[in-house]
DNA sequence: ACGGACCTTGACGCGATCTTGACGGGCGTC
DNA sequence: GACGCCCGTCAAGATCGCGTCAAGGTCCGT
């Protein structure tokens, strides 16, 4: 089932978004200020944001900064300023597509329908990988090792994993690494990577000293074995 | 350089939107319809495309509809209808983003800003080398003996490796090497090279005394065969 | 305000890699 | 045959990248 958040202010357009992405068998969570929406989005990652930008607390284009930190989800912007500037602002910070209020329901399904599309190429979401040390569900976001214990993951620690073991056996980069796990604008702090694949190994390591499934590649990044 | 596909029968808006875009430092190609679109896609996939609707031969939504048989590169829609319906079908015929004519500068920029972000999913070049001693993987910088066994190479011995497998049988002279694998500050260190040409015959060649893949060009460079 | 989990940052040691200089051999020229 | 040029070979010292650790700092919930 794909996940819509609509995050607006105006509880009229919360509800006429809502009933009309239910009613095309979406499932929908509405949002009315910018922490609520971070927290969901915390909680469950959507397959696509509807955001519109004059929220109560924070900006919408800080919600999407903040967003873009650790996420790529595609995020269609709301808004009722024609402003050519606004948008351009909001395009920069991250949105995916720009829609201007009046808009025809058609339209916006239609924009919605291409966003998730998009969104749909690099994730796999509810993927599984298991070896003999440990299993990992990309789904549920659960890890268990070796001996049915439970492995706990931090949020960063969780981003690294996952796009390492999207790729099994592949070699990835630093900067992939870096834009995937901690946004676009990291590209040379070289030793978050090492501090974290570090954390990464004695968790997921028989022998921490010996890698067998983090494995780095010097001077260009680590490969991941299952 | 980021490369952008400008597909417009309208000279006007072509050349407006080239010099716009050139300005930007991207390179640019237009095309005035679809047949020579497709054409150019194929020869080179570009990082963006920027298509009208309104094409003399083939219709802008044929086109997308041939070009996402094959590719997911991002393109932005332009056209002079209003009409929700047309909207509707070039979206889901897979373009990223709908723009309607007039629009301004900034917010066109914007949205191909948005759109080039979107569809840098980081992937390198994936170009192999093949012979009967060695496999040699550029895109995931792996290497194989004839015998099946992994051959380590130290990143500066795979950055001469590569400039020098790009040209098959071609002479690559000293300086052009010095560049590619040291930067361009060297140009005299011509013992770098001899020591690196030797680790590397160690590593590719089934008899490093007498070369059959890294030949010395003597006065001039090496030439690397398959 | 407090405490805990998490992220950031700097320091340090070790091993791999790079740099540098020296030496010897093949080849052509004088 | 002697010399110079260019290349291959080797090994020692310098440097770099990585793993490791621990000390702040930040953000969150209680």
């Amino acid at each position: 089932m794909t996940f819509v958040l609509v995050v607006d202010d105006e509880p009229h357009i919360r509800r006429t978004l809502t009933i009309n992405l239910r009613a095309r068998d979406y499932e929908v969570e509405a949002a009315a200020d910018g922490r609520s929406a971070l927290q969901i989005i915390h909680e469950r990652t959507p397959d696509v944001i509807v955001l519109d930008l004059g929220l109560p607390d924070l900006d919408g284009v800080e919600v999407l900064r903040r967003l873009r930190q650790t996420s790529r989800v595609p995020v269609v912007v709301l808004s009722a300023r024609h402003d050519s500037d606004d948008k351009v602002e909001a395009l920069d910070a991250g949105a995916d597509d720009y829609v201007t209020k009046p808009f025809g329901m058609d339209e916006f399904l239609a924009r919605i329908r291409a966003a998730i599309r998009r969104g749909a190429s690099d994730e796999h979401d509810h993927f599984v990988v298991e070896s003999e040390d440990f299993v990992l569900d990309f789904g549920e976001r659960q890890a268990t090792g070796g001996d049915g214990g439970e492995i706990r993951f931090t949020p960063t620690e969780w981003r690294l994993l996952e796009t390492l073991a999207k790729k099994p056996g592949h070699l990835v980069t630093h900067a992939e690494l870096l834009k995937a796990a901690w946004g676009p604008a990291y590209g040379r702090e070289l030793n978050y990577l090492r501090v974290y694949a570090n954390q990464l190994r004695r968790k997921i390591e028989p022998d921490p000293g010996a890698p067998v499934h983090l494995v780095t590649e010097p001077g260009i990044g680590y490969r991941f074995f299952v």
